[in-house]
DNA sequence: GAGCGTTTTAAACGTATGTTTGAAACACTT
DNA sequence: AAGTGTTTCAAACATACGTTTAAAACGCTC
């Protein structure tokens, strides 16, 4: 019965309570509760409410960054004389965030609908630390993928980019009850893995569609 | 000078914070402030917060759906002999939207917005109410794609449909944002209907991707 | 086991929220 | 102009929130 410490007990109940509600409509009474531990605790080991959603992000995206570094690193090493396809770099971080959340496989899912959170809620003070924690690494990736579809210009690729991250995390991070839609309406579920399985065609194809000629 | 009355402004008001904020962040004192009448109207006209939401998604969504309804059996009605092309059904729904929104530019960004987050915020009460509302129009729209796309297994249209959805949700209801990211980056901005045309293609492309084999 | 830094606890604080109230102001018919 | 139903208003209400506090409990070294 090895018991959690209150850390990390509150962090796994407030990353759950967090995907499923929201953040401002998930309070820190929610929390404790959930995480068995007194309402004190989130003022006392992170400082304030704002800290400990940061610290739920951190938890999973600095590992997560981490491994994605190193893998773009190796593949470029790896195909230091050949090209890098935009399709490789799909795969790899694919890879890279199915691998992050494999201790849990809901992990990933939730951790997307975060995600999604952080774009759609308010929470300035949250996208002022993931751009000033994460910004290099997600540069760096974006640079090969610029190498990698010299074809397409500036400003189709910038727009075509936000097309897929908009696919991946809305599906994503709706997984749960998408999954369980599927299941209702054709009688086929479908975890994540097989969710991003049929994504990485519809996403290459996407970027591939014909461009339109320029203004 | 003629000034709109309460329930505009209130309307207003609120579909703008909502839009800015979300639900949870946006306070009935934050909403009448703006709208510049008493704090008690809301409670007055609506009967509550929850009550005020809805009618702010009803104000965008019936006129809407009734015009989606009627171009929509008119198009079957002109293509009685021939076929519906899915290209035709987007190119269809995205001229009643853009139209919906057309008294302001903005509108339809907002509205986006708010069905963004209409998806992520806690809000059952707002599923329910949009449920109960407005599925029928919806299922009928998606009968169409149904017959527009014979070629896909029910499965994989279902999960195409939603990435698809993502893609036109998380950028158009970003748009604002977005064109200024592109206008910083690039150089170049773009309005929602620029944005809408290079997401035509986009989605398109990745509705005719080359399909996995059935298991 | 005494002493001490760390952690947990119950209680309270101040503030902001959605909602209700009862009187005042208004619009409109007779 | 009186009367009536509707709308506005300032004020208060009860509740929930994030945060702080001071004491209690704990873990550990000497």
């Amino acid at each position: 019965m090895s018991q959690k410490d209150t850390v990390t007990s509150l962090l796994d109940a407030a990353e759950e309570l967090f995907s499923e509600r929201g953040f401002a409509e998930t309070s820190l009474r929610n929390i404790t509760t959930r995480a068995g531990v007194n309402l004190a605790a989130v003022n006392y080991h992170f400082g304030s409410k704002k800290a400990l959603i940061q610290a739920v992000f951190a938890r999973f995206l600095t590992p997560f960054c981490e491994q994605l570094e190193g893998e773009l690193n190796a593949i470029k090493i790896r195909n230091a004389h050949t090209s890098v396809s935009f399709e490789d770099l799909l795969k790899l971080i694919s890879h890279v965030a199915l691998k992050a959340g494999q201790d849990s496989p809901r992990k990933l899912g939730i951790f997307m609908r975060l995600l999604g959170l952080a774009y759609t809620q308010g929470q300035g003070h949250l996208r002022r630390f993931l751009q000033k924690e994460y910004a290099p690494v997600f540069s760096a990736f974006m640079e090969s993928v610029k190498t990698a579809t010299p074809n397409l210009t500036d400003e189709e690729r910038f727009w075509r980019i936000h097309f897929m991250l908009g696919a991946t995390i809305f599906t994503l991070s709706g997984s749960d009850s998408l999954t369980a839609m599927a299941e209702h309406d054709l009688g086929k579920g479908s975890n994540i893995a097989q969710v991003i399985e049929r994504l990485i065609p519809f996403l290459a194809a996407g970027l591939d569609a014909p461009q339109l000629a320029e203004a």
